[in-house]
Formats: structure tokens, C-alpha cells, sequence
DNA sequence: GAAAAAACATGATATTAATCATATTTAAGA
DNA sequence: TCTTAAATATGATTAATATCATGTTTTTTC
């Protein structure tokens, strides 16, 4: 479903918005070590997040990775699709190339409703949402 | 959520549950051709089926794979569990050991709902079930 | 009981995804 | 304006999947 990297990146993400603002940037290293991901890994993924605007940084001393307020109210799936890209949490379940409804698959019928209605709650919950989960103890972060 | 190999593996059997029975053996070239996967690749596949009893097979001339009744009640879950593992489907969207409900990840509450439901129809929908669909053009085999 | 036709077992190669490394650019602060 | 601390860009390595190849065993048929 989600690659490794997806996962990563939305583990980094969901700490940052919890540890970091516009005054609290977080460096590289810190976010590695905190969220258990080698650092050049994790490194590589953020840098693919800033870039597409899901996250925010700075360069140079006192710089690194930051949630602004327009980060935060970014649909978690937005992350994914940077990461993943669309294809890989929408293609068909056997391989075709889009999943079609004119010609569906053998298992279209018994899972798509399911695949869908995730895709629409990923779509619609926000990274603000999921922090907000964890600071009310309501979910957690793995190691 | 499926590996190539899983689709492949039920592109095959649901192949085979239409074009073959006791009588009706199939050759894994001829198999191979029809579904469009390469005949080394899918042999080693419906080896796998076989050895664990979810497809059956005969040695020698006039040998080949085929589906008996047996084998067509069986759920559509136990070709997945074959090739891909239960952990697979079952395991946490952000990578932790079990998906424990004790300490749930932040994606839990929002997808676990739904991947349940999934994992209940694949469990309890049949390889029959999905060859008949096929049969009343409800469904279609991708190339 | 020998020859051939099939699955079976095992291993090799190729492709993709995950992980690591390093040189370059930017910005802060002395 | 020089030094240094950070992200950025790019590429190399490693590990996991997917794909291909080939020799071995079983069973039919003559
Ligand atoms: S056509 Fe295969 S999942 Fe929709
Ligand atoms: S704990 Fe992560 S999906 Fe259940």
C-alpha cells in the first residue's frame, strides 16, 4: 500500500508539525534520530517534501525543516503523492493499467468501495489533524 | 497491497477455475500464454499453489495444473497468503511490527476500518465466487 | 522398460526500491 | 567579507523483487 519512503516521510512530517514552527526549525540529524530513520534516507525524502511545498526549510545556520501554517493544513494524502506518486494508491489491484470501471477487474467490486473510501479519508484529513491525534494520546508514533 | 507475483498467481488460478478440471488439465505454457505472464515466472508460482494445495497438478503426460471443486471453495485470501505472507496485508501502514490496537500509529483509526472490511471479503469470497463474475461478464481478466 | 512429456526444485540474472555518501549552494554571524 | 552551519543536488551502493534458465523427478504411452 504505502511504500517504506511514504511511510518515513509521514512519520518526519507528523513530529515535525508536533516539534517544530517558523521559530523552531529542526535540523536533519535531530528529526533522524528522533524518528529512528538513517539520516541520509530521511534526509533525501525531506528535501522532496520542501520542494514540492509540503514542508518548509531553510538553508545556512539556524536554518532546517519547519511546519508553517500552510503546511499544517495540508491533506495527508499530499505527502504520499509526492513521495509515491498518485498511481501507486489508486492502480488496479491486478495490474491494469487504471483502474476501470467500464472493465473491471475481478476484485474491483469487492475492494474498491474500501480502497476508495481510504483514499477519501487520506484526502480529507489533514497533517494537523493526525498531530492532534497524538497529543491527545490518541495515537503514536512508532519507533 | 499486492505483490506482482500475488496478481499474477490469481490472474492464473481464476484462469485455470474457468478452463480447466479433473479432465481439463493445463500446461503452464498454454496458461502462460493466455494470462500474458512469462512462462518461467508464473511456473514457479503455480508450483507454490500446488505444493500448498490451493491449485492441484499432475506430473508426466497428460499432465498439468487444474482447479477441482475443493479448491474452488477456497477463500480468495489463501492465494495471497501463499505468495505474498498474511504480515503483508495485515501489517501496520507506517511499518510497525503488529498493527496493535493498544498503541495504535497515526493512520490507524483512519484506515483500519477499511483495510478490515477488505480483508474480510478476501477472506470470505471465494475463488469460485470471482469465476463467476467472470462467467456473467460482471468481471474481466486483465491482459 | 525406454522415451517423452509434464511438473518440480533450485539457482542465476536483472530490475527496482531502499540506503548511504559527498560535493555544492545558501545564509547567518563574527 | 570570511567562516561555518545548514539544506540541496546528485550519484553510488546495497537489498529486495521480479524475471529467467536449467537440471531432476514422475508418469504416461508404446
Ligand atoms: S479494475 Fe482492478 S481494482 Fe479496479
Ligand atoms: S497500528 Fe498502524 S495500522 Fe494499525
Amino acid at each position: 500500500m504505502l511504500s517504506n519512503s511514504s511511510k518515513y516521510a509521514l512519520k518526519a512530517v507528523l513530529y515535525l508539525t508536533l516539534h517544530s514552527d517558523e521559530k523552531n526549525k529542526m535540523m536533519v540529524k535531530d528529526i533522524s534520530e528522533k524518528i529512528n530513520v538513517p539520516k541520509a534516507y530521511i534526509a533525501k525524502l525531506l528535501q522532496q517534501l520542501a520542494k514540492r511545498k509540503i514542508i518548509s526549510s531553510a538553508k545556512g545556520p539556524k536554518g532546517g525543516f519547519y511546519i508553517d501554517k500552510a503546511n499544517r493544513n495540508q491533506p495527508i494524502i499530499a505527502i504520499i503523492e509526492v513521495i509515491d506518486g498518485k498511481r501507486r494508491i489508486e492502480s488496479c489491484m491486478l495490474g491494469l493499467e487504471d483502474c476501470n470501471l467500464h472493465r473491471p477487474c475481478p476484485l474491483h467490486s469487492l475492494i474498491s468501495p474500501s480502497r476508495t473510501k481510504m483514499i477519501q479519508l487520506l484526502e480529507s484529513k489533514t497533517i494537523n489533524d493526525l498531530a492532534k491525534d497524538l497529543e491527545l494520546n490518541k495515537s503514536f508514533l512508532p519507533d
